[in-house]
DNA sequence: CTGTATCCTAGTTGATACTG
DNA sequence: CAGTATCAACTAGGATACAG
């Protein structure tokens, strides 16, 4: 991410406390915003996976971004990750219950966005295909 | 967005309309985690404002950032953009229905975060503060 | 098996300057 | 005022090779 730190909000006179919190939201928002956070918890959220298992079932990850969006979520206290010192290794990763309430609380959006994904395409595509037209302006009087 | 398109998702043998929604729920997803997007929807969300007001109100924003962040929202029909034709010019920004209601979907997950930032917090500083320690294994037998 | 280290490319952002 | 154009960082992601 390479969202701002709480300085660039600091330095306009947000109280600190405001500044902390719009940044984690917007942080944890990202995360699961990003690239493959989203795919991760859905796979997980059916239970319990070794680190190949996900790697095949989020589909298109390469290792490296897999490792490294385990340990973020690992990091936050979202998933678990359980190593059996076996040989050769076994890891499993799962949804711990604060994973689990947020993977909840993202189905609210997961919802939004199906319910209105008519809304958003068609105006996706009136936008796209109004090339000349611009922006109309409506002189209020 | 660097987010992988649906062939991605495709080439695995999911369905194409399961592919469509997975992908347009993390493309919102994105746009709202995305470093500016929240912010400008928050500041929208107390009324309509002009370039140059938004321009200040989001702290450390660039030109370029908040027209492009607008011109994405407007194509989604999240925000209404109105250009009166005076001189020297006003363009005025709105959330549109749709926007309100994501924004409102928005909340929820802003909300879990509030009421969870302790425990987030709390873990990564768990986490950081155990450089040796690594992962623990507790076999299971 | 489960990662980490390295390299490389493509996309994203910010600063700055300029236009209608 | 409300943007766009251009350029220079910077970053994230994939591929590959390697390590414990």
């Amino acid at each position: 991410m390479t969202h701002l730190r709480g300085a660039d909000l600091a330095q306009r006179g947000v109280a600190p406390d405001c500044v902390q919190t719009i940044e984690l939201v917007r942080d944890v928002l990202a995360r699961v915003g990003d690239k493959w956070t989203l795919l991760t918890i859905t796979v997980l959220a059916s239970g319990p996976l070794r680190f190949t298992a996900l790697h095949e079932q989020v589909a298109g990850i390469s290792q490296r971004m897999l490792s490294q969006t385990l340990r973020a979520l690992t990091r936050d206290g979202l998933v678990t990750r359980t190593a059996y010192p076996e040989v050769p290794p076994r890891v499993e990763y799962a949804l711990t219950p604060l994973g689990r309430s947020l993977s909840e609380a993202v189905d609210g959006l997961v919802h939004w966005v199906r319910s209105h994904q008519g809304d958003i395409v068609r105006n996706r595509d009136e936008f796209d295909q109004t090339p000349a037209a611009k922006t109309a302006a409506s002189p209020h009087a």
